[in-house]
DNA sequence: GCATAGTACCTTGAACTACTAGGTATTGGG
DNA sequence: CCCAATACCTAGTAGTTCAAGGTACTATGC
């Protein structure tokens, strides 16, 4: 046990299923793995992050549930409304900020005032 | 009282406080207003985030304390130990696999066999 | 007919962390 | 004398991710 706090996810779940579900309607199994192969194995979410998030996005009306049968198998496909649309373009907007201020201390373009410009 | 859970955030405080004492020593005051310059006001961290997270890193060995008296007041200098700069190592390589992950999925890198590489 | 693996859904409980809000004390200016 | 700025600190709250466990169906292999 410990490190069960991974850094750097708060978040992410929500934008990542938002993002994908804005190209296509996909369910939440389909979901787990897809944010596996999108994210080049960066990031791994299981099955109990997806669905709270579905659930809770569909709560807020970011998300339309629509059930279907394929195979005798049961699958519940989730689909952007107008709402997610602008959930997602908000969260993007925040992603931005936050990753140019990360970025601006870690690459330390910060003050370097009378540093000469060697070439 | 709501809105008290901003994405994208966990870690960040941490990862600052780390990067920006790994360059000299800095005190709590001071931290809290370099992170908004050098972070172009993209992020700003209250003393109620600060000092926890220093007391927190100094608790765990990453940092130590130093007091100093300066004009009358006291000052808490801390400056960044191996261990701390270890963390900030792995903290550093958690934010680029993330932040890799995402911009993966938001810019889309993903299946588009044949796209013509138009200039 | 039976066991196993894969698909597909779901919930609970725990743990962590950032944030707001408040509180103390000093210096210096008007 | 009062207010702003400096400089420190501590609750308490709230919201999330995560691991672990549980259900049920299909298809495969034996």
């Amino acid at each position: 046990m410990s490190g069960s706090n991974p850094p750097f996810m708060s978040g992410v779940p929500e934008l990542l299923v938002l993002q994908l579900l804005e190209r296509r309607a996909m369910y939440g199994y389909e979901l787990v793995r897809a944010i596996r192969t999108a994210t080049g194995d960066n990031i791994s979410l299981g099955e109990g992050v997806i669905y709270p998030v579905l659930h809770s996005l569909e709560r807020s009306g970011a998300l339309k549930a629509e059930s279907r049968l394929v195979n005798g198998r049961r699958r519940v496909y989730y689909r952007a409304l107008a709402t997610g649309r602008q959930r997602l373009h908000g969260l993007k907007d925040r992603w931005a900020r936050i990753r140019e201020g990360i970025d601006n201390v870690l690459d330390n373009v910060e003050a370097h005032p009378a540093e000469s410009s060697h070439a």
